[in-house]
DNA sequence: TAAAATATAATCAAATTCAATCAAAAACAA
DNA sequence: TTGTTTTTGATTGAATTTGATTATATTTTA
């Protein structure tokens, strides 16, 4: 096997699975760990990937930060259940807003609806839906956000002011009794404005952030026409959430 | 077996596997390596394959896009090159367009001035942009293109309206001449556009690009301000580049 | 927090690959 | 046929790639 053909084989696999360990690399290609390696530095100059302790991930779809790819990984299984539940919801919806937030980039990665127009603010999210065909993926111009991957700004609201989508799908950094809240006030801002333009609002947060309180609040869980979560919800969150669609299973 | 004969055995050989070892075509062809090897050098000339160590990649010729192989074979450290020779001709410029080409995601990995405006059409190129700090990354709203990580549509044309950058980077699919061309109307109806509200214009471009015509041209070399490469310029190039500066060294 | 486990980087010797050279074989021309 | 040219395969030394080893850095664990 000739150096490029290992290359070839290293994508091959990362296409399939997104991100490999160096030794399932060095594995799957029959050489050493240490071939493996440098190829991997050089397939990172070419930005083919990125690399990570351990191992890369593809370049294209998971282009994360890797503190980003641990977070969609953290909860793994919780987000990819809640992503589940929440497609049964959205089925109507042809537009919809996708926050920028990794629970709802695991929503995208599970997205198999088609002829869906998506606005997202996320990056990462975009760049997962956009491998998919007959979806018209759109990003409200604007600002990136430092060391983050997701739209900020002036701009970005200026431009969300323009989408009034079906549905908007937001996770949060915390739900605590009828608050649904973020960590900075940027985030929060932006969520309220598309909130409020949206028809169906869907909630989507995992039971770590249930009882967690941040310093910005963007919207009331009674608000919400869906919640989805991964477990039953507490008194707490049944006392506050109204009208509201609990889906847990 | 004649030479032809062999070529031609050696050419269905690539045609099967895409790539394949020098030992692998011999022992196909019935020949020595050395012959072998002699075949290829003569075979690259004729831009049939593209020789790499240990074998060959086939080189699917003229249309559109050469594959990621080739692609990957090509370039390595050419694109390196041209972004560090680029950031010479930079630091004066405050606001720069980057489009969304590999080699210019080269360039946003190396770029390190403070205090920038960079707008880009490039998702990839955005996010190693955010990771720097001091540098604020501008994404025109828009659709994001299937399976690419560029914006497209009518909409980013619209917002691309809004920046006058003072400095605008651009790579290309080819430069024949005195055409610089883009595989596809839309990347060079984009181009086009945002060239002509740049008030430096710098086009990026390795030495493979070189005499490759494609089928959509978006600016005149002779109507940029620089040309980056990594060889010296052909006589073609030369003869119309008129007032251009030339760097690659 | 320290210790153990793991991953990476740096280094080196062995193995490949390559280009250059040359003599033998083949093709060709007179 | 003979002599010339071209092509071929073998050989060589130089350059590159590879895997193993060791040292360093990082993460996990206890």
């Amino acid at each position: 096997m000739i150096p490029v053909e290992r290359q070839d084989k290293i994508l091959e696999l990362l296409k399939e699975r997104k991100s490999a360990s160096v030794k399932r690399i060095a594995n799957y290609c029959n050489s050493s760990e240490a071939t493996v390696r440098r190829d991997l530095i050089e397939m990172e100059k070419m930005l083919l990937l990125r690399r990570t302790r351990g191992g890369a991930i593809l370049f294209e779809s998971s282009n994360d930060e890797p503190s980003a790819l641990v977070r969609m990984s953290e909860n793994k299984d919780k987000k990819e259940k809640i992503a589940m539940l929440a497609m049964k919801i959205l089925s109507e919806s042809k537009t919809l807003f996708f926050d920028s937030s990794s629970t709802v980039s695991v929503l995208g990665k599970h997205f198999s609806f088609n002829y869906r127009t998506i606005i997202t603010t996320g990056l990462n999210c975009a760049l997962i839906l956009a491998e998919k065909e007959n979806l018209n993926v759109i990003i409200p111009g604007g600002n990136v956000s430092y060391d983050s991957n997701t739209m900020v700004g002036s701009l970005t609201l200026k431009q969300l002011l323009e989408f009034n989508p079906d549905c908007a799908v937001f996770s949060c950094g915390g739900v605590s009794g009828n608050l649904v809240t973020e960590a900075t006030f940027e985030q929060s801002e932006l969520k309220k404005l598309v909130f409020g333009r949206a028809k169906t609002r869907v909630l989507l947060a995992d039971s770590t952030k249930i009882g967690k309180k941040l310093p910005f609040s963007f919207a009331r869980l009674s608000d919400f026409d869906y919640f989805v979560t991964d477990c039953a919800p507490t008194n707490d969150i049944l006392a506050s959430s109204g009208e509201v669609k609990i889906i847990w299973k």
